[in-house]
RNA sequence: GGGAGUUUAGCUCAGCUGGGAGAGCAUCUGCCUUACAAGCAGGGGGUCACAGGUUCGAGCCCUGUAACUCCCACCA
């Protein structure tokens, strides 16, 4: 610890200095304490091969001030990290590898192989993570670091697979799925994001067999006609109802298919004769199923057309789109073609379109897990911040179909499936299985992986031990609060909410934290593709942790986002100064070396101890209900104006009077450093490293500030103006 | 087609069981005063989107309007 201290404040030196003595004596590590309330809180575990943005920085922040606050103020605090092996996105960074290093793809390696390649990929960046963490300041207990496929994780994971499959609300079956041809596999209805894109209608004429006429029909995606097996139109439909019944050629392949009617048919839209193509949409799925109608797939996994596409097989969607136009066109099949702006669903991962494909997947079944998860939040046993989004929740859960929960990937928990090619049998295990139960010939388990969100929902007790009845799970689950941002809701909050419940027969938080996006000073959101990211480890090189902290949450309410503005750096680095200084002023008139309070106050002490105790109170009050931008904005008018500003300006001819009145002087040193190292208790959660280099370098009680006690408002320091 | 959010000082945002209109940055004036110029003292700047309503009193509650943003939704 440095004697003098310098003139302005300099991170650099303090903060890896600081968080190696929190680590070196643990004062992190949350251990399981009978005569302490426990609080928890899981992280949202970042990917494990990802980099710190600006947006973890903002929500590893939310959730350090929280722990924090709730360690000082006498709880078993415990923030568990881990990291997420996010399956995609992990498998796409290292398929791209091995194409730019070596030029060869996933299965030129194979399968075990390349998973190889990835966990070692993981190994090599796993680390990188965690240690940005910690240049934030996290306090997190790094003695329970866990990884969605570390042995316990993954055994939940079978656990609950099976268990749902047990009980029938995990099947397989062929429905259509949204298909990612760039990604090569399966996605669920939350990972397609809909952008507006501006197409075409074309107006296509179908011949009637036996006839000069035709019907005419409208389409966005005149390429998955070669998988038409009908033409349906609405039973109220006067126009048409002479047609029901008859037989169409479908142009191009000269499949011979019938007039349908149904009432899913719009007959004021288009043109009221839809084509049914039952392998390439949702809804023409469902005509299917109620017609018997053939499903015809046309295309293949890249989403090229396949063997059913007669002489287009080969061309990419968008080319044989082109291509079919042209042809029709050519043999006079176009009525019309009008500019159509329609939603597309893409990727959320690489943007690509995504094909509706029909497919046999595995699929959690949803409505009978939805139901408890509704009521938790209806009856308020889980409690969002702010409460709008409960509403955003709700409506989800309200609507939610069944999730696919099968990816086509390699990275990721393995469906614990098998199937016997002999007899046919499908076996569900926890266990590894190689012989088929009834007959005894080899198994084959399913090539797929699981959504990597299925591993995410288990989260909040999986880390503490589950399905093992651990005293960790035990003492501190449920945890209690949860911090996210509002965009990952659908595909977390709500799958942990109702895992929880269906599986610990418990809630896994009481409260979430919603808090909104971190944008840049236009309002964008950071992107790789705009090349507008802010690097929060530079802020924190340049400026320190405590002002990128004390920035990210000042001036921000709960669920709301934010734009980073360099200039706000800027002032929470004054800020830090200004705490600085104050201490390195204290310093040079103290005597004293040791913490207590005067008998007789002067009425500036009385003032300041009033003051503290106003902010104390206000303080604490909005740290409860988690309005942290609030609690920021007090303690920095506490600090900057009632303390600098008035209280040691008013002390310091007491303090400047060495020689004719002891006792004022050290009247003043005794409440000055009393107020400036309680002052750094409060303050603490907010800015952890400046507060602690201050407050190890003034008198104190106690061997580090992390763990001192946190102020309770206290009836009897307050001071009115009217008995002073 | 539904739902939500936002609209307060030049900029970014706080504020709200209804009674003082605020902060940071920017700007202007004067200060290198022995903690801090990353600072100090002081100043200017706002019909709190618009129109109605409730109230003794509204940025805050109610009704409507407008603009921007986001989420959800299978209309081919």
């Amino acid at each position: 610890m440095p004697t003098e201290l310098e003139k302005t404040y300099s991170p650099q030196n303090v903060e890896d200095r600081i968080y190696d003595f929190w680590m070196k004596n643990n004062y992190f590590h949350a251990e399981i304490d009978k005569s302490k309330k426990p609080f928890t809180i899981v992280i949202p575990p970042p990917n494990v091969t990802g980099q710190l943005h600006m947006g973890h920085a903002f929500d590893e922040t939310l959730q350090d001030i929280l722990i924090r606050y709730k360690r000082m103020c006498g709880y078993s605090a415990l923030w568990l990290p881990g990291t997420d092996h996010a399956g995609i996105a992990t498998q796409i960074k290292v398929e791209a590898e091995l194409r730019e290093k070596q030029h060869i793809t996933r299965y030129d390696l194979g399968r075990e192989a390349f998973l190889e390649r990835v966990w070692e990929w993981k190994e090599q960046y796993g680390s990188r993570i965690i240690n940005q963490l910690k240049k934030l300041g996290s306090s997190c207990d790094w003695d329970r670091e866990r990884f969605t496929m570390d042995e316990g994780c993954s055994k939940a994971v079978r656990e609950v697979f099976v268990n749902l499959y047990n009980k029938g609300l995990i099947y397989k079956g062929s429905r259509i799925i949204n298909y990612c041809p760039h990604c090569k596999t399966a996605l669920s209805d939350a990972e397609v994001e809909y952008q507006e894109q501006s197409g075409f209608f074309w107006h296509i004429r179908y011949p009637i067999k036996g006839s000069e006429e035709y019907v005419v029909v409208a389409t966005t995606r005149p390429e998955t006609m070669l998988g038409d097996t009908a033409v349906a139109v609405n039973p109220q439909d006067k126009r048409y109802r002479r047609l029901v019944g008859k037989t169409l050629i479908l142009p191009l392949v000269n499949r011979e298919i019938p007039v349908i009617e149904d009432d899913y048919v719009d007959k004021d839209f288009g043109t009221g004769c839809v084509k049914i193509t039952p392998a390439h949409d949702p809804n023409d799925f469902e005509v299917g199923k109620r017609h018997n109608l053939e499903e015809i797939l046309v295309l293949d996994n890249e989403a090229k057309i396949n063997e059913n596409g007669g002489k287009y097989r080969g061309l990419d969607r968008y080319e044989a789109r082109k291509a079919i136009i042209e042809d029709h066109e050519k043999m006079n099949l176009i009525e019309k073609i009008e500019p159509h702006i329609h939603n597309v669903g893409t990727c959320y991962r690489c943007k690509t379109t995504v094909e509706p494909v029909a497919s046999e997947q595995w699929f959690v079944s949803m409505k009978p897990l939805a139901k408890p998860a509704i009521d938790a939040v209806k009856n308020g046993s889980i409690k969002f911040v702010p409460e709008r989004y409960a509403n955003s929740y709700l409506h989800w859960m309200e609507n939610i179909r069944d999730w696919c929960i099968s990816r086509q990937l390699w990275w990721g928990h393995r469906i614990p499936a098998y199937y016997c090619d002999a007899c046919g049998e499908t076996l569900v295990s926890k266990e590894h299985a190689s012989v088929c139960p009834k007959c005894g010939a080899p198994l084959r388990q399913d090539e797929d992986v699981l959504d990597t969100w299925f591993s995410s929902a288990l989260w909040p007790f999986s880390t503490l031990g589950w399905p093992e009845k651990t005293e960790d799970l035990e003492y501190f689950y449920p945890t209690d609060v949860l911090v996210t941002g509002y965009d990952i809701i659908p595909f977390w909050v709500a799958r942990m909410i109702f895992s929880g419940i269906e599986h610990t027969g418990k809630k896994p938080f009481d409260t979430v934290l919603i808090h909104g996006l971190i944008r840049d000073a236009q309002g964008r959101k950071f992107s790789k593709s705009l090349g507008n990211g802010i690097d929060p480890l530079d802020i924190i090189n340049d400026y320190g942790a405590d002002a990128l902290r004390f920035m990210l949450v000042t001036g921000n309410s709960p669920g709301n986002d934010m734009r980073f503005y360099i200039e706000e750096v800027l002032a929470a680095r004054n800020f830090a100064n200004k705490i600085w200084n104050a201490a390195r002023f204290a310093k040079t008139y103290l005597t004293i070396n040791e913490i207590s309070l005067p008998e007789k106050l002067e009425i500036e002490d009385k003032w300041i101890l009033h003051e503290y105790n106003k902010a104390v109170k206000e303080i604490r009050e909005n740290l409860d209900k988690f309005e942290l931008g609030v609690a920021a904005q007090k303690i920095y008018d506490f600090v900057w104006d009632k303390l600098c500003d008035w209280y040691i300006e008013l002390i310091k001819p007491r303090l400047f009077e060495t020689n004719k009145d002891k006792k004022t002087n050290l009247s003043a040193q005794q409440v000055l450093c009393y107020v400036l190292s309680n002052t750094m208790v409060l303050l603490h959660p907010f800015m952890p490293f400046v507060t602690e280099e201050i407050w190890q370098s003034l008198p104190h009680e106690g061997e580090a500030l992390i763990i001192s006690k946190y102020p309770e408002f206290s009836e009897k320091l307050i001071f009115n103006d009217a008995a002073a």
